[in-house]
DNA sequence: TAAATTGTACCAAACGGTCAGTTTATTTCA
DNA sequence: TGAAATAAACTGACCGTTTGGTACAATTTA
């Protein structure tokens, strides 16, 4: 059996507990003491597992990260690859439904708000869409190939595209709170791969 | 001629320069004391034209806004309403080169970073999006009537679509850096709109 | 003469972070 | 086996700094 030592069962408690925490206030407008508060974990212990608040917020990045893989590894299932990634991203707008729009995605935001001025977390963003936007290719290619998509198409942007409008669309749905944006969007999307 | 009293000036002046502040680094990343030191007015007179820094930072996006929309106006320019909205992506892709697609959009990062904690931003935000959106949506619905775009199609979430790219592309440009990412989405818009 | 601006000094609260010391688990070894 | 040593995990008081914001008299400007 996987021996989890008491120390990495805190840690994971804090990053699960702080992703929550970020992803519905950013990280400049949430404080450690909040973190504290929510975790229940005192500050010196704090401290113990994460050198600083910046290391906090990257290490959450990176479990977020590695859960949206698999995560999306998952989702991507259907009977051919077009299917594939719809049924990827209506996971994805499912979550957030669940969410009520509330927090949004956390890649989306925390890109928005450190891009410019903080490159360590950018530099996950960016493995994180560059690993979204390359399955998303992969399926596409397959599907350009079995005939599903016009030999015209390209994999490659219309992979880039299907995540930008998703990323939009989340963005959008979380001012409208409007539960039928987040479908119509979802509509627009298939309508992108089915022809 | 139109009179413009100094302290409209002063006031003028503090929302531009805390825009470019705003727009780089967020709001909970900016410090009063930053936009003293950028705009060079003092404390007391920054106190005295704003009642808050929430004060200010509604301000700020309030005057964007409406800068915004006589931008887009103008930007929707051509000979049909495709092309016009065409047009006006490619202005706004124009002005985040221009930027070297550092602070992106300041509605898409502020939506990102208020919108669950802060309902008066958010109302601002929703206020640009559903201008723009609606703006779109009657080129879109002129060019469905006059036989540019399909019978079937449906403007609203054909205007919301686009918007919703666009704010995502800008967004995956702003991490990448990469130039040729947002011609790329430019060419998955026009592509969405020419058929 | 009213509006606008400056200057300085100040405030309480919150911030991220440190550290000496205590508790709890795990190893070592007689 | 069991006491001693070591390492890991945790505590809470404390630190200096920055934060947004205030007070207000004195001065400049339109």
């Amino acid at each position: 059996m996987p021996t989890i030592s008491k120390g990495e069962k805190t840690r994971d408690h804090i990053l699960k507990v702080t992703r929550k925490i970020l992803v519905a206030q950013g990280f400049h407008n949430t404080s450690i003491s909040a973190v504290i508060e929510a975790t229940g974990v005192k500050k010196g212990n704090l401290y113990y597992h994460f050198a600083s608040k910046e290391d906090l917020g990257l290490a959450v990045l990176e479990d977020a990260k590695e859960e949206f893989f698999s995560f999306l590894a998952k989702a991507l299932s259907g009977r051919d690859p077009v299917e594939k990634i719809i049924n990827s991203c209506k996971a994805i707008c499912a979550e957030q439904e669940k969410n009520n729009f509330v927090g949004g995605c956390l890649f989306g935001n925390t890109a928005l708000e450190m891009a410019d001025s903080n490159q360590k977390f950018s530099g996950v963003i960016q493995e994180v869409f560059s690993h979204w936007t390359g399955s998303l290719e992969e399926h596409l290619a397959e599907a350009r190939e079995t005939g599903l998509l016009p030999p015209a198409t390209s994999p490659r942007l219309l992979a880039k595209t299907v995540v930008a409008t998703l990323e939009g669309a989340i963005m959008m749905s979380r001012v409208s709170k409007n539960k039928e944006d987040l479908n119509d969007f979802l509509v627009a999307i298939t309508g992108l791969l089915e022809r």
